[in-house]
DNA sequence: ACACATTTTTGAATCGATTCATGAAGGGAT
DNA sequence: ATCCCTTCATGAATCGATTCAAAAATGTGT
């Protein structure tokens, strides 16, 4: 009804199908002055183009995908952002799907995006379960690109930060201030970045004779960090700094100790991890392990594209980033 | 090449592309037997729809478009998480995009969604200037919804929450709390909601004799309470409670206080708005104004079914709802 | 005026799924 | 055996843009 379509145009400017395609794909190829009338007749019927049509034809669509397991966290926005300007500039649209940390959800994404045949994409996958589903994409030739896990055994492509590394970080700042018995809050255990960041922190304890008291979560969010700091406060002897596996938890913490009159940094230091904006912003600024998430995005984003246009004769990277430590109020009294 | 179409699926099961068809579409008009020996076929070849036909054929895609100013923005990832199901289970797909308070942004995103012909969209538009470009794709038969802005004099639909009453609940809290002299924090008055809750306050401060000091800010962010705050410390005659435009701005302002050693709600209360996961976990837990972030976006795909439903005949309709107030640590003192 | 090179334009074939008028097959009733 | 009614299956036409071999138009040199 409504819908003009090429052919429209093509009568409105008197000349073929054909030529109204090369107006808006090779313009350099028609001459001039029937350019500009098929222009005209374009604008005249407001003519936009069937994005169907195209992707019917060109066989892949110009989107890439990206998914994350929560849209909400500042991390994964960042990661986004990052990718997005690279993705843009070479002409493809960025579309986010958010799997709620959940395989169903994430099932039905990677359906649809198969089904609409995406450029690529970029994932940080629920859990193992999802391995068999990206394989699939990949062997029905959607490249793709592994987002904070790493590619462990799997043949992608995959950036990462070290996790280990960052848990040393963290540890080791704790142990120059003086801290001699420090709390490390976080978990579910399951999860890959949990247990690396414990390792680095574990491996510093070990090696400096720190203390170490280990308070697993079933999240990684407020109302973790607030019951890790109720049951803390309960020890005998009670650990001087915590060292909180996200950002999030470790503000559940400060609030926590700072409902139960307990002086941040004076008589507990925290550190948290990530550094979300919201870390700097708290009432003590937090303390904080950085990754450089939009490089994260930004680099994904590259090694799809180099996949995408080395094809058959690709070999696939894994990029680990180093995270760094960010000092703040929150662990800035040296005990 | 690897691509198996439906063809290649007839061809394996023995029967026509008419029949495959009808398997996938209309599974009771095919007999049982030829149905399951398509689908024995289907899972055989690995073979995957092809959404860009699809469209194609149908002249539409089943992609509903919410474009927001920020996706990092807590308030606006709860009203995509509030349309979400809605439209999930009505059979569509759900793509967001971030307009990142950009005009260029947002005219990209809509010409790319105007392109693929999506089924409708919901949309905070940037500015006024946005306005042309709804239209146009109004214009061209794409159903959409306003959110949180009043549809005003445009011909659309429209879910927003009342700022003037927002307004006037956070005022009126503090002045039963007894303050007597307060202050509005945010900017640029230029952000309709800005000058909505500003109004509100105005208006009960008039009825009820406060002083009210307005501190105009360029953005609604940390920095802005951040540096109203540093103003207002300078003032002879102090507020004693603030009201900040929005959560962001009020956690800002409740750092810079508790850096400068003004202790809240003793000397300085404070109340933000919006609600966000962030004010409950502060370190004062932040009173603030609660609006019914996902009922906001299931109402707004709810609309937007109905006109898509509806047809010729839709008549638009624009729902406001109430906001309320939530009283935290940081407004509790009676003064 | 003619042969030849170059620049433009043409239009039919193609991508893959859906639709629908048409036909085939099977079952009952007479 | 014939006719009618269902139930299933068929395959050509269609959606709109792109591509490319071939034709047409234009220009150049002699």
């Amino acid at each position: 009804m409504t819908t003009t379509s090429m052919k429209d145009v093509a009568r409105a400017a008197g000349v073929s199908v054909g030529t109204v395609s090369n107006v808006l794909n090779r313009p350099e190829a028609v001459a001039e002055e029937t350019r500009s009338r098929v222009q005209a007749a374009i604008a005249e019927l407001g003519y936009v183009r069937n994005d169907s049509a195209r992707q019917l034809r060109a066989g892949r669509s110009r989107t890439v995908a990206v998914v994350v397991l929560d849209v909400a966290n500042p991390f994964f926005t960042d990661v986004v952002r990052g990718a997005e300007p690279l993705i843009e500039s070479a002409g493809g649209v960025v579309t986010v799907c958010d799997s709620g940390e959940d395989v169903r959800r994430e099932r039905r994404h990677l359906e649809i995006l198969e089904e609409q045949r995406v450029l690529g994409l970029l994932i940080t996958p629920v859990d193992d379960t999802s391995a068999s589903w990206i394989e699939r994409l990949s062997g029905h030739d959607i490249p793709l690109v592994l987002v904070d896990r790493g590619a462990g055994r799997h043949p992608h492509c995959s950036v990462a930060v070290d996790d280990v590394h960052g848990g040393r970080l963290a540890a080791g700042h704790l142990a120059d201030r003086g801290h001699a018995r420090i709390a490390f809050v976080g978990g579910p255990a399951s999860i890959p970045q949990v247990a690396d960041r414990l390792q680095g922190c574990r491996d510093v304890c070990d090696e400096r004779g720190i203390a170490l008291e280990v308070f697993t979560t079933a999240g990684l969010n407020f109302a973790a960090g607030r019951e890790a700091v109720e049951q803390m406060l309960g020890l005998d002897e009670r650990p001087t700094a915590m060292f909180c596996a996200n950002d999030l938890v470790a503000l559940g913490a400060l609030q926590a100790l700072t409902m139960h009159g307990v002086k941040v940094p004076q008589e507990c230091a925290i550190i948290g991890y990530d550094d979300i904006d919201f870390a700097a912003a708290a009432a003590v600024p937090l303390s904080s392990i950085r990754q450089p998430r939009s490089q994260l995005g930004r680099t994904a984003a590259q090694l799809l594209f180099d996949e995408i246009g080395e094809g058959e004769g690709h070999t696939h990277r894994n990029v680990v980033f180093q995270p760094e430590l960010v000092a703040r109020a929150s662990t800035s009294r040296e005990l």
